[in-house]
DNA sequence: CGCGGTTTTGACCGGCTTCAAAGGGAGTGG
DNA sequence: CCACTCCCTTTGAAGCCGGTCAAAACCGCG
């Protein structure tokens, strides 16, 4: 079975320019992309019987760190998160997947991570050794990783460097298309308006972005009060001006 | 020319079980590994003509955030730290590299942080089409990205979750063969020290753990005054016991 | 010895965490 | 339909860790 790659702005859902985190593919995250790459030996191998597509529900956990890395994932709808623990109980999540990303490589043999649904998900379970012998498909993989690496680089940015309110403001950057992770493509229409949808709640926000769940409400009440975001319904949020929450990032 | 990997202990240098940044080789990082890997393919490519050797000094700027990405790079001895900039001068230095790492990838066309030399490097300059060939080079280049991401989780981790001794801590036993990044095996043998050769200005080792100058420095003073470490000179400090180091990491 | 750079130390401050309590919303049962 | 519960979120008050600013110490070098 192969699902097909859902457009952020298809009909229906999208009429107030509304997106949910559901709907926006970050394989090749963003707007600086290079040459369109020939990914035809990937679409056929996913769509093979090879690849098995499994299904996964919200907080369902599919590995957990030290786990026997036996599968190779691939998304094919929704959103996993991949976190650590420290002995403590400390939980950090590393990175937030989504649609067409891949995840559950290893090199030791062993998970160096946990992978938790934020949603509903369709996940598709590819054998390693299938790919081992391709150079497109290998090549595909490379892209993927190297696309991992760069939101990577980016993230440890802003665990590192950036205030509380950055880091609310980029996380929330991050599910406006074309102008999250990777860099800003200015406003796009007249009504610079964007409804965010949270997958996640407010204590899975504060361990990706290294705060606590009281420093994240802090900041999203201090930029409702001051009419940068509206909360429609806890997990909607309403960016009124997405380009003053552009500013707000440090990066610009 | 092809440069042999040298081992951490050498006999000459490694009298008292000093360990320099130089020699620590983390390609495959660490203790977990699984199977040897064939790479016979990609040290034959490596040492053919097509891959040309390059010398950079101390300091010396490889390439900038955001120039075109026209080169791949190994590492064939020295180490190289990544970084990047946010526009008002912060910087984060996501990622250090040694001897067998691969870098000066991109999605984008782009690099997506900038590269300096810590010490004197020999790097080999590489054509990705030579890679895009093989699917032995694909899959070593891969291997080499798995190995990227999974330290890349541990920094997210030292990042967001850690105290600044912890990260200090972290930051040593990085340095320590067999016991950095991804795993601590145990103490070695009776003797538990461990001489640790810093090649990274207190300046650069704040912005790769995230922190100030001061504070780095004033966690140094603090270990050095507990006895758990004594700086010999300034870039030279000794694990007087290197298991005490690896508790207060925050991993155990 | 004097100079420029880096590193260390000190004093103070502020942002984020911690701890505690109140608020809100969905589901259940009377 | 409302009361009650549970869980998540928000708000408040206080404390602390690390940042900031400033000065002293150190170190290599001419």
């Amino acid at each position: 079975m192969f699902v097909e790659k859902k457009s952020a702005f298809e009909p229906g859902n999208q009429a107030d320019g509304m997106v949910s985190m559901h709907h926006h593919n970050s394989r090749y995250s963003g707007t600086k992309m290079k040459a369109p790459v020939d990914d035809s030996a990937w679409l056929s191998f996913r769509s093979s019987p090879r690849a098995r597509l499994d299904r996964f529900e919200s907080h369902d956990i599919l590995f957990h760190e030290d786990d026997p890395a036996t599968n190779l994932y691939e998304i094919a709808s929704g959103q996993i998160m991949l976190y650590r623990l420290l002995a403590d109980g400390r939980r950090q999540v590393v990175d937030i997947l989504s649609e067409g990303d891949l995840f559950g490589h290893s090199m030791t043999g062993l998970y160096d991570c946990s992978a938790e649904a934020l949603m509903p998900c369709e996940v598709r379970i590819l054998d390693r050794r299938d790919i081992e012998q391709s150079s497109e498909l290998l090549g595909h993989v490379n892209r993927c990783l190297m696309s991992r690496i760069e939101v990577l680089h980016s993230h440890a940015v802003l665990l590192g460097r950036k205030s509380a309110t950055e880091r609310v403001a980029s996380f929330l950057m991050r599910f406006v298309p074309g102008r999250g992770v990777v860099g800003c493509s200015g406003p796009k229409a007249d009504v610079d308006q964007q409804v965010v949808v949270l997958k996640m709640t407010r204590q899975e926000i504060a361990d990706y972005l290294g705060l606590t769940i009281e420093t994240v409400s802090r900041v999203l009440s201090d930029l409702k009060r001051r009419g940068i975001i509206s909360i429609e319904k806890n997990d909607r949020i309403k960016l009124v001006e997405v380009c003053r929450v552009c500013k707000m990032t440090g990066i610009h």
